[in-house]
DNA sequence: ATAAAGTTTTAGGTTTGTCTAAATTTAAAT
DNA sequence: ATTTAAATTTAGACAAACCTAAAACTTTAT
């Protein structure tokens, strides 16, 4: 498998959320910011190498391989994030760049020695879960904090922007995983929320609100 | 850079001992495992981007950016090995392989957080010295043990030969970095040697000999 | 000094992964 | 039901990194 392989299983995997959906090709060239006809091209090789299901103008899914592949992929890439924040003090907004390189980095002894030398993590820096061995991986029950009502409360357990923009905002307004998030008003006029997390009040936007996952708790 | 050419560039140092000497294509074609023609459309692009001093028919040598090049990369691969066996239990001749390919990971700070984890190691597990930041390292003083007279002392400091079979059978008996050896005695008749390791009597092949490096005490 | 042998380069070709431009198929709009 | 628009594929090209075979250069041996 060549790193251009991998890239497009991993693509395909995401943007099919790990479903078995059809994927098109201009979804894929989006996400893999290359051009539909260099996509018509790898699916037609990597439907060769059964790696996915393709018919021409039918879009793709993954096989079961392919599939297996692309969650190996995702848990070496997660695991180095672990690895950098953990072990090498980055931050979480600077992990993502090195851990696309590092995931392709072939040996399955590293990766095993790796996540024992992590003590076997979960969730990665970003509260993406990290598939074991087997492809396996525990899918949390989360919320966008957009979708609480007033007087829900939760666990910060995620962000669907792992932009590096969006983690420093985090970072600057101290709001992190594992922090205690409660709604206290709902503004209809722009969206906006006014929270108390870990007993501070706080207002976000509706942007942000829409970029951090809970987990509500009552 | 691309992969390829830092390969090159780590070659040619290697073949050159680090020195200036002029290479010839044959050497890095064998180095690589790769065809001469293969090495000379490679020394066309090096010399073009200054990395290599390249003339028709007379051989190349690094330019001052190519040896720093160079030297980044063996930086990288030998402090690699040392986190392989210090953080991960990889013995010292599995680690090799996957050195070769993390050493081409790009990411500065990555390098320099790895270097500060592993507390700024100055050899690899080899015995090899690992340059700084700035390409500096110190040469020791060794030389082969093939190469040491009757009642000479030292202590095993690293191996010309890193191939796994010989790592594996220096472990096999119980031959390591640090040890303390003493030539007893040399035997003419097939050049091998009389030792005493760690108190220990041992005889060893001139081919055994002619791979182990030794630092002489007195 | 010349011939033979060895080394290095050139010429032309292949594979991988990309591109642009044109053709084809599918989907949407009238 | 056509026409128009959008998505997708094909055709042909290119750079990177390799190859084989042939030509050119250098070194060695006679
Ligand atoms: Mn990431
Ligand atoms: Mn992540
Ligand atoms: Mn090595
Ligand atoms: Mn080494």
């Amino acid at each position: 498998m060549t790193h251009s392989e991998e890239n497009y299983l991993k693509a395909i995997f995401h943007i099919g959320k790990g479903g078995a959906n059809e994927i098109s090709t201009n979804a894929i060239a989006e996400q893999m910011e290359t051009k539909p006809s260099s996509v018509t091209d790898m699916m037609k090789k990597l439907s060769e190498k059964n790696l996915v299901n393709y018919k021409k103008y039918k879009g793709v899914s993954l096989t079961s391989i392919g599939k297996s592949m692309a969650l190996s992929i995702i848990r070496k890439h997660r695991l180095w994030e672990v690895f950098l924040v953990e072990k090498l003090d980055f931050s979480w907004d600077e992990v993502h760049d090195v851990a696309e390189q590092l995931e392709h980095i072939e040996s399955e002894k590293l990766i095993d020695k790796l996540d024992k030398l992590l003590d076997y993590p979960k969730y990665d820096p970003h509260g993406d879960p990290i598939p074991d061995k087997n492809g396996n991986f525990k899918v949390i029950d989360k919320k966008l904090l957009s979708e609480l009502s007033v007087n829900d409360k939760g666990i910060c357990v995620g962000v669907k922007d792992s932009s590096s923009q969006f983690l420093k905002f985090l970072d600057k307004n101290k709001i992190a995983l594992g922090d205690i998030i409660e709604v206290i008003d709902k503004e209809d006029f722009d969206g906006s929320f006014q929270l108390k997390i870990n007993a501070n009040s706080f207002n976000v936007s509706s942007q942000i609100a829409s970029n951090l996952y809970v987990q509500i708790t009552e």
